[in-house]
DNA sequence: CTGAAAGCGCTTACAG
DNA sequence: CTGAAAGCGCTTACAG
């Protein structure tokens, strides 16, 4: 590995010069034309670049993000993560991904892991629970964008859809289209964005003059596996008498119809469905299903934006608080 | 931040001793046991992490892996990157994720750029072209490991799927099921799995003494978009007169069915289907489509073993070119 | 059994 | 206009 120490003495100089000449501040601090292009030309001849971990201890600056999701493997996350991994890219970040999988003993742990590599800035999904750990990054003054859900006690940046309209938009269209007892399928998560799905679920139907029934509404276990899910959501559908149902997440939707066609349920004309979320699926599926989709590359984009904006390498974003619209998709479900 | 340094002012011990005694060298260096537990009850009471950035400078480990991967939004790498992700933790690792989008120019600034982070290990799924970089990586000593595919010319740890094998086994089953005319729709990337399944697409064909018709193959510019993906296929089922059709990858599937669905022909009656790689979308899929499945867990946690006995945390491995076995799900598109 | 010192590669305030 | 020196936080070879 070739240092600066190296090109300095090649070029009988002082590393100082070097240092300051390939960080761009030659004319700042007033180094010479020539010694300039001198240290250049030899640093690429030579093919010099940093060593990291040296930048990193003497400026506190890794160029690294951390992300914090609750599972890569998720197509939401996923896709998430790709577009954050090409905006910080842009600006000379890399990324290092942990998966909370929900869990907050977990999500402590990966936070810790993360501040000891000494990442400059922090994107992340929290599960519950990891409010204070993360309360604490912020009071040692690590920039933090929350993304997908936020605490509502924490007062920082965060970016995620408009969940609470998304899900009046799409409960709006099953009224009209007269719906009359709609099913909702959420987790058992208290996350605020789940929350906000259910408050708009039970507010549409109630200024629509319709009951709000919980035997309507099942709560899936996080963490079930696919079976238990499948057969969970066809137990809840044969026993209510739903004409439609609404699926809170994309993965829900998905084994929801899993158990629809294991109960041999024909999608529109016995059962509406609509999914909070677009997936692949929704659309090859026949019938193609209505979702609401989430921006989930503006979701990215917006957040690191924010973020660079907390690092200085870009304009202070004013508004740190954002709620995404969501677009309603009609396909062949309902 | 707290440091080494602020440990032995508290306890009037030289910072050294500190150090030993943290990295469980107290027995080794002969400190004593009192010292030792002062040391450590010290270094959790004031909730001590080492700094990462200097200890990578020091001793040149960073405890992060590079991952390389073609896409992290893309289904088959995200769930290689989560259980990547699982594995090095249990050693203490991170990774720092990249997607070169199967260009070599931009695998080779990652490269760049994860070698500048002084990463310890990488795992790589490699674009084409990037031959020359991955082996200055390893006449720089760093260990590597290829997922997914590999070079013939660079002698290096690489495991993958049987993609020869897994390909043969569901040639053998169309041609058994009475298929004599056989459509393969792969990509134009010449990578050596892709390749495999190619030849052994052919193979099958001439031992059943079937002829190889290249009308009846069609290579997909990579990185077409979805649109033009659907209407090459459709026009490719459209102007020959196969009988089944092998989708090479799991996205090529999808296109695929896209196509199918538009064309109105009815699968299995009209069309044998099916695809290498599996996806959520072919079981569910009506009717769910038969195909041959990569062992994704197994590469993960395989290439990891591997790197990690690289990287002298494990027994180092004595196989390093590995072909793991696929499955055969038999669905109903056959 | 323990401490002082050097050094990893870089940046920056200071001196000239 | 340029260089010598200090120091980021750690580890390790060396001295005692």
């Amino acid at each position: 590995m070739i240092s600066i120490k190296d090109i300095a003495k090649s070029l009988g100089v002082s590393p100082s010069s070097v240092s300051i000449v390939l960080n761009g501040k030659a004319k700042e601090k007033r180094i010479s034309d020539t010694l300039a292009s001198k240290i250049i030309e030899a640093s690429e001849r030579m093919g010099y670049f940093p060593n990291q971990a040296a930048v990193s201890l003497r400026t506190g600056q890794s160029k690294t993000i951390g992300l914090i999701v609750e599972n890569i493997s998720n197509n939401f996350f996923s896709f998430l993560a790709k577009t954050i991994e090409d905006e910080v890219r842009m600006f000379g970040y890399n990324v290092v991904y942990c998966s909370t999988e929900n869990d907050a003993i977990k999500g402590s742990e990966l936070i810790q892991m993360l501040y000891n590599q000494q990442v400059d800035g922090y994107l992340i999904t929290p599960a519950l629970g990891m409010e204070p750990d993360i309360k604490k990054l912020v009071d040692r003054k690590k920039p933090v964008v929350l993304m997908d859900r936020y605490f509502e006690t924490l007062n920082l940046p965060y970016v995620l859809a408009d969940n609470y309209k998304g899900m009046r938009d799409g409960m709006e269209m099953l009224i009209k289209a007269g719906y009359k007892k709609v099913g909702f399928v959420t987790n058992d998560l208290d996350l605020i964005q789940m929350n906000e799905r259910e408050i708009a679920y039970k507010e549409v139907l109630t200024s629509a003059g319709l009951l709000i029934d919980e035997k309507n509404i099942l709560r899936l276990k996080y963490g079930f596996l696919k079976e238990e899910a499948v057969t969970t959501i066809s137990d809840f559908v044969k026993k209510t008498d739903i004409d439609a149902i609404f699926f809170a997440t994309n993965y829900i939707g998905i084994y929801g119809l899993e158990s629809i066609r294991n109960l041999k349920i024909k999608i529109k004309k016995d059962l509406g469905v609509i999914c909070f979320d677009d997936h692949d699926i929704f659309s090859l599926y026949t019938p193609a299903i209505t979702v609401i989709s989430q921006p989930v590359r503006e979701i990215a984009i917006t957040a690191v934006r924010i973020l660079m904006g907390e690092l200085g390498l870009l304009k202070r974003a004013k508004d740190l608080h954002i709620h995404l619209p969501t677009e309603l998709i009609f396909r062949n479900s309902l």
